[in-house]
DNA sequence: TATGAAACGCCATCCCC
DNA sequence: GGGGATGGCGTTTCATA
């Protein structure tokens, strides 16, 4: 993967809307080695899918929460148990295991207080060996991005 | 926005790669009234953009880490500021302000533990008003999706 | 006012150089 | 890596209820 291919994907990642033709002639190539390239880069997985980006506040998803999550066990079994069931959230964006104290971060959005607190009380409280989770609201997005470092 | 829109728009968002004949049919719809619904939720923003996806581990992105960062003081301009410049760090992919102890969490993608260290050290740090910065590794991601629910 | 059918024109794709 | 031909699809217009 060598500067040009760079070139493709900061092009693409940033907006997937416009012809080949287009962003070939953008970086300097005609529009067969671009297309090639492009072909090759989804092959080996580095371009993954194309999607739409929707709005957020549009859809009335005002609310992003951190939760903190600890769970009380940390057997091979449980941590299955709940990663499989924490990424079925559809509220559920993001989650990771970390390191420190915390044991898995998640990152949901929600209409509401009200939906986050159901979201909590009701789902994410009754995953398999959660012990305690805290809770952080989003105040304000800053940034928000899909676009890696190439 | 009925209960059609919610089906495009979770299409979509899924994946845009499929015609869009095929997108209809499969929400059964024929590709006119398919394609003017589309164009209709585009120019009211509800659809921002198009973009590809890439893989970070393909691109060398392995590690993903959480820093909690305070400021020493919370005028205007200083936020403004800090706002501002954390937002064009290509590293930064999420940046929030927050509720609680914590003034902003930013959610980065480095290529190592050492590339962390200068994004700290050397970025981060230096940002209008940050005092304190508290990092947190992710060992693992469990989900992260572009999908809201709709 | 929303949907279905049909024609147009562009662009992704594949050929060869 | 580049140029050219083609087939399919997005786009637009017309017709319908």
């Amino acid at each position: 993967m060598d500067e040009t291919d760079r070139k493709i994907l900061a092009a693409i990642q940033a907006d997937a809307s416009v012809s080949i033709a287009e962003m070939a002639d953008a970086i300097g190539l005609s529009h067969t080695p671009f297309w090639r390239r492009l072909k090759k880069l989804e092959a080996d997985g580095v371009i993954r899918k194309r999607v739409a980006i929707l709005d957020p506040e549009k859809l009335g998803l005002a609310i992003t929460v951190f939760a903190n999550i600890r769970l009380r066990q940390h057997d091979e079994e449980t941590l299955e148990a709940f990663e499989r069931q924490v990424a079925e959230y559809p509220e559920v964006i993001e989650c990771y295991s970390m390191s420190g104290e915390t044991d898995y971060v998640v990152r949901a959005v929600v209409r509401s207080i009200d939906e986050y607190e159901r979201l909590l009380k009701r789902k994410l409280l009754h995953l398999p060996g959660v012990i305690a989770i805290n809770s952080h609201f989003a105040l304000k997005c800053i940034k928000l991005t899909t676009q890696l470092p190439v």
